[in-house]
DNA sequence: TGTGTTTTTGACCGATCAGTTCCTAATACT
DNA sequence: AGTATTAGGAACTGATCGGTCAAAAACACA
């Protein structure tokens, strides 16, 4: 018994997915949100509470859309060898730069260094989400050769470090490296990592 | 014969800095500059013409008191080991979060994430910088152990790969690791690039 | 003691910020 | 058809944004 929504809420919200992303939190104003998200004021604001509510529910979409996939890469046992599926993620950060010189690095990471510090709220949701990317290195990692023989806490500490290394590739984009530059790194990362043939 | 400066230009850029790296580009607003640098709106608009002045001066000033103090101890040869110079780099990366809490990140790796993507000037500077960074690991690496027979090239890219370690260090303080876990990860980072005793 | 030059200062500018309000439009149920 | 309920939309709020300006103040020189 009520007027129905116009706008397509998860579609909307995709979108300013897109703007937060590009521009960062403060940088996204509330008109750059409703020019691309395509709705009127009030309905933004009925319809996710906030500005802050919006960037909780574009943070929560990013991760439903891009970790995720991520982290099924990294448990495809269609590719039996973990190393590769580690390889093929890495390789997605730099194939966005080469595709489209997309420099907008990874939301996930972006959010955490200019949002988590001044909220505790999206500092929890960052480690969070960063947890899960750890966990999928460590499943990879598990698939990946001589790994395999290694024990768990040694298995975690070197998830972690690909985690590391996954954030710092994704800064080196954005501080503007060329492409080539940011592949070649990948492959010192592999070899480092003993995730090389 | 004209009314001289009643600041010091080299204090107050100092102050500066400080907002900038706590708060990014964005998050510092002219007024928080002004109550840090304890100077009037027009004294900062006279001698820094305006606030991206301001910011590039503070970028400056960063690479001096901290860029460069990190790139002599890479190359402090009192250090004989260039592997422990290496080290006690990364520890630094976790002793700021241990003494102080201090989860500002690396002031350099913060603008490469939030700035350099929207502006050129500022790309060129962050891409400056992290060379300079990436020479230092070079020149530790040369001094470290069996590292010293690689050739040039191959040290290069570890020297990348370290600076791509340095950063995710960064960010996973942003996020809001905690100092143990950022910890452990510096001596996984440290035993994957062969750096262990 | 003027006089010229530069700094300081705070008031002020238009623009934009996030968020609110209120009225109209559109639906569902009776 | 009437009514309750919600969405849509535009005008509006006070606050803050970065930046300007003109007058007052402080010095160096004559």
């Amino acid at each position: 018994m009520a007027r129905p929504r116009e706008f397509d809420e998860a579609d909307a919200l995709g979108k300013a997915m897109q703007v937060f992303w590009s521009k960062g939190y403060e940088g996204a104003g509330i008109s750059d949100l409703l020019e691309a998200m395509k709705i009127a004021r009030g309905s933004l604001y009925k319809a996710f509470g906030d500005k802050k509510g919006l960037f909780l529910a574009a943070l929560k979409q990013y991760e439903a859309s891009c970790i995720e996939p991520g982290l099924q890469l990294l448990n495809d046992k269609n590719i039996p060898n973990g190393a590769h599926r580690i390889q093929a993620l890495l390789e997605t950060v730099v194939a966005v730069v080469e595709d489209d010189n997309d420099r907008r690095g990874c939301f996930l990471c972006n959010t955490a260094v200019d949002q988590a510090p001044h909220d505790p709220e999206i500092s929890k949701i960052c480690q969070d989400m960063m947890g899960k990317m750890v966990q999928g290195f460590y499943c990879a990692l598990k698939d990946a050769g001589e790994h395999k023989d290694l024990d768990e806490e040694t298995l975690q500490k070197k998830a972690m470090g690909l985690n590391i290394a996954y954030n710092g590739l994704r800064v080196m984009v954005k501080a503007g490296y060329a492409s080539e530059d940011v592949r070649k790194t990948i492959n010192t990362i592999l070899a480092e990592f003993d995730l090389l043939a």
